[in-house]
DNA sequence: CAAACATTCAATCATGTGGTTGAATGTTTG
DNA sequence: CAAACATTCAACCACATGATTGAATGTTTG
């Protein structure tokens, strides 16, 4: 039936765009919140005209929207369900292709040990009252329900703003889930400057869906 | 960081596979359950040489697994999330690609006299006993698993076998999913005959992976 | 209204992809 | 062990895609 193919068709139109690890890592940053062209250009190495191209093609595919302030061009997910499409895609991913399981074994073993901390382990350390838990997502998801107690730095100010933490207590890091990197890199630039961090071997999504407690309002950002 | 372009490589393996309106049909019809080469080629109308690829493709991006039997080799979904990440993009699409909802309204003609039902409500409505359950698919997926107590008539043969339907009871229809035209077709054939007919907003895949239960038996099916 | 800026367009190239064909592989059956 | 069958392989073609360049478009600022 001629339908059946053309509407599964339009269905790939979609999932082309998802086929190029380029727009991936975009559709990453772009879970962060709205950016404009050459701010994903310089945060993701390629050059403007490339990346301009990129969001083009997940624009025409429904992925993205864009709007314009001032000269510059914000573009954002098309919807909060393009970040459900992605965790599907990563769980399937982790389940079923070995190289990603070994990848993320060996990255683990081979750049020092950032032994994920369990759950369990994160609520038994959150009682002693000695650890920092930080939230490494952007400040809506965070604002939208994060664990109790934790901190909020946003991905693009970890950096700067690594100094306003308690240098002498442990960092328990967590964001999006297990391979949402932002985790990762937060470990390695905390410990970079000292710090005791490990990152949470899950992550918000797994907490909240496991029955945790989750806390909604802004209670401790760091943050301005 | 190398790491996650890597990473975000691994996971567009998987995404280039869906980048294909072909692929996505034989995933539908793998939905069904594991279906041998050949079947697939058939019910889809590609060559077995082109579909032997395709599945190949998706396999080693993990989406699908293949299993020897005798001399044919079934091909079945990796894994229930795989309806997921259909779903998924079947609703992104639906609410972001104007072609999409274009066709579904032109196709299907007048959708909101074709009000969906929701499994909830079909439950409900079947507890009554009050109601014919239609599965609108072939035999063979009929055979392979279906809603409890559902009718089967195949589509190739729907508008003689209408006649041996109880009139007097309201009739749902489901098919594949909610874009599989069966059931519209269905629908709109039964009216044409005076039924009170409805579909069922969903289709079967959903319905199992839902946990619903599953008759697998030869139970009541209407056509010979 | 012109300069400065952000983004997009257009042309080009190397590479990858879907599809076809006919031969090859591997399993079961007689 | 050879025939029959189901699936895969290998070679090939037309076409689509990602990336690079440099020019063009459109918006704000002085």
């Amino acid at each position: 039936m001629a339908f059946k193919q053309e509407l599964n068709d339009q269905f790939a139109r979609m999932g082309k765009v998802l086929g190029s690890g380029r727009r991936l890592e975009l559709l990453d940053y772009l879970a962060q919140g709205a950016r404009s062209v050459d701010a994903l250009a310089t945060v993701s190495g390629l050059s403007v005209a490339n990346t301009s191209q990129h969001l083009q093609k997940m624009q025409q595919a429904g992925l993205v929207r864009a709007e314009r302030q001032g000269k510059q061009i914000f573009y954002a997910l098309a919807d909060d369900e393009v970040i459900t499409l992605m965790t599907v895609l990563h769980g399937l991913a982790e389940r079923h292709l070995a190289e990603v399981r070994e990848m993320v074994s060996m990255h683990l073993t081979a750049r020092d040990r950032l032994a994920p901390v369990s759950v369990e382990e994160l609520l038994a350390r959150a009682q002693s009252g000695l650890v920092t838990i930080l939230d490494v997502r952007p400040p809506e998801e965070y604002a939208a329900g994060h664990v109790p107690g934790a901190v909020n730095i946003s991905p693009a100010h970890l950096r700067e703003q690594i100094a306003q933490l308690d240098a002498g207590r442990e960092v328990i890091a967590y964001c999006r889930g297990p391979y949402c990197t932002f985790s990762f890199e937060a470990v390695a630039a905390l410990r970079a400057q000292g710090f005791t961090a490990h990152r949470l071997e899950s992550g918000f999504p797994e907490w909240k869906q496991a029955g945790y407690p989750v806390e909604y309002e802004h209670s401790e950002q760091v943050s301005r």
